[in-house]
DNA sequence: CTTGACCCTGTAGTGACAACAGGGTCCATA
DNA sequence: TATGGACCCTGTTGTCACTACAGGGTCAAG
């Protein structure tokens, strides 16, 4: 049913080959079947895994983190209440996220118009993620 | 005018002390003035950048991006087709987190709700960031 | 049956920090 | 005034998450 070599994941997901091994050597990602010369063989499962994979790790999620995510979709056995928490956390989290990229949004957003009418902005770029947290 | 030390500064953007000087070696932060002792001595202006610079690392955007996107801010006096090329480019990216972090945002919403109801909820967290952009 | 594209298992190098080591500064208190 | 602890300095080394070889095997095409 349609599987494929590790280069041919790679090419899906935007992979390195190199990362993709390196996944399966931290036990990100399970061990693959294996062709009768020894090579990888993949399934959709795989894919998307791997896909969820590289695009958590682009918006900033820890190697540790993503193994929680994934442990949401895959251990639905445990208990309800760390279920929650860890849930509850990385909401938090994307939620924040998406507060700092929508002001980042609007700036270069800012810089483009400004750009357009053949005028220099006034760039407020660092003042819109500028004020500590704390 | 309320000058700080490097620990004060660290303290404020969250961000150990070794790597503010980490980003002071690769050109990031400019060197910064020196007290009597051979302290560093910070001011707003490097607390705002700092800060930037950590809110865009943790938003998945290496180095040598928020490099760009300081320039943005820095350097107002370049072509006006730099500026519209670089800002188009990462607006792109920006909208591109944002819409995956959403998708995010309703999945973990789902396993809270399915949680709270003390059902196991129909977890597609891998897949609701699973299909590659191919 | 060879040749080029792809795969294998190592090991070593890179980017972005984090953690010492060995020493200097500062200042509140004895 | 001196001394102890918190903080700072410049190195160098370690860690995490890849990334790039090196040296060799597999395989479909010609």
């Amino acid at each position: 049913m349609a599987d494929f070599s590790i280069g041919e994941l790679a090419k899906r997901t935007l992979t390195k080959v190199e990362t993709i091994r390196y996944y399966e050597r931290i036990g990100l990602l399970p061990e693959p079947a294996r062709t009768e010369g020894n090579y990888r063989s993949y399934d959709r499962a795989q894919l998307g895994r791997l896909s969820f994979i590289r695009r958590a790790r682009d918006l900033g999620f820890s190697i540790d983190q993503v193994r929680e995510l994934l442990d949401l979709a895959d251990q639905r056995d445990r208990s309800c209440e760390a279920v929650d928490v860890i849930a509850r956390q990385h909401l938090a989290e994307v939620e924040r996220k998406i507060a700092d990229l929508t002001a980042l949004r609007v700036e270069l957003s800012d810089v483009l118009g400004g750009c357009q009418r053949g005028t220099v902005a006034d760039c407020r770029i660092i003042e819109t993620l500028a004020p500590a947290p704390a």
